[in-house]
Order: C-alpha cells, then sequence, then structure tokens
DNA sequence: TGTACATCAGTGAACGCGCGTTCACTGATGTAC
DNA sequence: TGTACATCAGTGAACGCGCGTTCACTGATGTAC
C-alpha cells in the first residue's frame, strides 16, 4: 500500500475514483457527492476540503479521462508510423478501446454536459486530445489528390461522430435492447467502407 | 382551442406536453414529476390518476417520440422511390431532422435509459422505427454484388451511428464547445463518402 | 529525547429544499328519472 | 325542465428521504525549541 499520509491518505484522488465508479453505475446524474464521500468513506463536508463542490468534482474527474484519452490517441497515433493510414485507423481503435476500459470517464467526459468553458485545465486536456484526432486525419488526408481532399477537421469528425454513435447505441448494455454486431467489428467495418469513399483503401477488398 | 372537457380537458397529454419541454430542457435525470405538474397547473399527486409514476410519463413521452420518428421515417423511405438510393438518403436526413425539429423527445428515447422491455407498446413503437431504417437498408444493398453486400442490419447500424454521434456531438449547444460544421452537412457528406465506399455511388463526384 | 504549540483534514450537526408517493377528501361534471 | 344521485379528476396535507452546502469544532499530525 502506499504512502497513508496525513488522516486519510489520499482523499481527493479516493473521491475522484469513487466518482467515476458512480458516474459509470448510475449515470451523470444520478451522481450524487454524498455517495461518493461515503464510499471514500468520509463525510460529505470533507469533500470541500479538495474541491469546491459536486460540479468540481466532475469537472476533474472528466479532466483526468481527457488526460488519459489524450495519452492513448497520441500513442495510437504514433506520429504518423508505420503509415498515415495505419496510425489513423490505430485512433480509430483507441477511441472505442477507451470508452470500454474507462467508462466513467467516458461518461464524465461526453454524457455529463460538463462545462470546458469553465475551467481551463479541463478545456486544455479536451483540447490536446482533439488535436491529435485532427492530426491524424489531416496526416492521412495528404494522401488525397488535393482537389478531392476534405477539410481535415470534417474528416476527424465523421470518425468520431461514428465512434460515438456506436459507443453510444451498441457498446452500452441497455435492457430491452440487443446488439446485433460486435461494437469493435461496427467500428471496424465502418471505418474501412469511408476510407475506401474516400479513396484512401483499394475499392475492393 | 379544442374541446375543453372534464375539469383540465386533457391533463393526460398536457403532462406529456410539460415533460418534454423540460426533458428537452434539463436532461433526462433532471426531469421530474413535480415540475412537469407544475408546468401542467395541476398537483404533483394528480399525476397519478393518468400514469403509474415518474418512469411510465417518461415512457409515454419515448413511445409517443417513437411513434412520430417511426412515420417520418416510413415517409422519407417511401416504400424505396424513387429510388433505393434517394430513398435512404431521405432516411438519413430524416433522422437528424427529427432529432432536431423534436428534441424532447429524441432525449426521451436515446438518452433516458428508458427499459424498452417492460413497456410493450414502447418496444413496439421502437421496433417499427427500426424496421423501417433496415427496410431502407436493405433496399439499397440489393444493388451491390450479392458476394460484397454487407448485412442490411450492420449497414443500417453504421448510418445511425454516425447520425447519432452527429447529434450528441455536433447539434447540440454545449457550453465551451463549438461545432465547426453545421450538423446536416457532416451528415450529408459523411453518408456520401460511406455510401462511395460501398460502391453504391460513383468514385468520382 | 521531551514538551508546547500550530496546523488543518475531517467531523457531526444543522439548514432549507424538493423529490416521489399515499391518502382521505371535495366538488365539478354527467346521468337517470 | 328540474332534482337527486353517482362518478371520478384533481386537491391538499402529510410522509420519509437524500440532497448540497455551511459552520464551529476536534483531534491527529508535524514542527520548533
Amino acid at each position: 500500500m502506499a504512502k497513508q499520509g496525513y488522516h486519510h491518505g489520499n482523499l481527493r484522488q479516493a473521491l475522484v475514483d469513487a466518482s467515476l465508479r458512480l458516474i459509470e453505475e448510475k449515470g451523470p446524474q444520478g451522481f450524487t457527492l454524498s455517495e461518493a464521500a461515503k464510499e471514500a468513506g468520509v463525510t460529505p463536508a470533507a469533500v470541500y476540503r479538495h474541491f469546491q463542490g459536486r460540479e468540481d468534482l466532475i469537472a476533474e474527474a472528466a479532466r483526468q479521462g481527457f488526460e488519459i484519452f489524450g495519452d492513448l490517441m497520441e500513442h495510437a497515433y504514433n506520429g504518423g508510423k508505420p503509415s498515415a493510414l495505419a496510425a489513423f485507423e490505430a485512433t480509430g481503435r483507441a477511441y472505442l478501446s477507451f470508452a470500454r476500459k474507462f467508462p466513467g470517464h467516458y461518461v464524465a467526459m461526453f454524457e455529463s454536459g460538463v462545462n470546458l468553458a469553465g475551467n481551463p485545465d479541463l478545456a486544455r486536456a479536451a483540447g490536446r486530445a482533439r488535436a491529435t484526432q485532427e492530426a491524424a486525419a489531416a496526416t492521412l488526408s495528404e494522401h488525397l489528390p488535393p482537389d478531392r481532399r476534405p477539410p481535415a477537421a470534417m474528416f476527424a469528425a465523421h470518425v468520431q461522430a461514428m465512434s460515438h454513435g456506436i459507443v453510444e447505441l451498441f457498446a452500452r448494455a441497455r435492457p430491452g435492447t440487443r446488439a446485433p454486431f460486435a461494437p469493435e467489428d461496427l467500428l471496424e467495418t465502418g471505418i474501412g467502407i469511408y476510407l475506401r469513399g474516400l479513396g484512401l483503401l483499394p475499392p475492393d477488398r
């Protein structure tokens, strides 16, 4: 066990971790500060030693998510190596993999309605992740003839939209719904067809 | 003004309408039965004359949404006329148009976590809408050589995912985020590229 | 090493609030004669 | 047309609950001498 310092040790992070568990379980609105405090073994009032309030706690959970997400994206992009195409496809897979492995973070980031503008650290982390996604799209689009090259940001938006849609509609266990396909397969095939449409993959497999 | 019948007139629908307004404004979890009752000019207890409770009220809002959505989808599909391609593209546009015009319904249907399994009427309405989307995809996919024809359900899932992703990420006014492109343009171009990738549109425009 | 003191993380009680739900009721409406 | 009655949509008060937030406090830890 790591350093068990003053009183609790590291209550701040323990609260964030508890919040992430709760956000994953109950959704961003079902999450309560009081329950997060309880899970961390502490009185609700103790939360105010470390955060300004409920909103601030969610924002920190989202910020940590964007940091991890940004790291994964950069690692997947890998400066465009070994090829622009491979790097781009890796970022797509990384998106889905992040949503799967860090569902609490994902919800805090994209479904909590957290205000990016009100929190510079949060905005910076979100910006970095977005920049990597757009860089991957830009690098790849250089392989297209300039006259039929769509803006890289649009390109990135298409892929992000499909990824997000697949996560929301097919990667969540919603009661009364069955998933007809594995989310990973849906994304793989969807992006494959899309890239073929752009002329970045040969027209026939 | 229509028939102002017994006491309130049509409290049931007034409650659904108030709920839709509130769900649109505050999200599915921020919505409260008490506030819906208040907006309809009635005591919270009155709601229980018409609905089993909060969940049932949300489910009815979602059900009405799926009915409208199903109607719009069928109208857009139009039995595959004038062509399979045109009909398919029309369903895509209808999706986004529905999300724009009926944001409360949209949220109740896709973001409220409402349980389809527990409500046969709701499940039926949702099933009808889905069937039309898949029919549009199936009709279109018949124009592909059988050996490289993806399952119509997968095809429909790709388009639904991109549509839903665009709605969630780019058609909502989230604080601190700017939309780089009009959602309608994003969907039009995204689906165009996708269909080209399937070989359903000529490779060059 | 031992003692006095300062710090400050977390406590516990309290607050005002709005929630969903229940219950016996009331009084406007519709109907039978 | 007029009267007695039945219906039942909506009321108003009450419930137990958990929420986010505040406040004066306490007592474990760290530090100075």
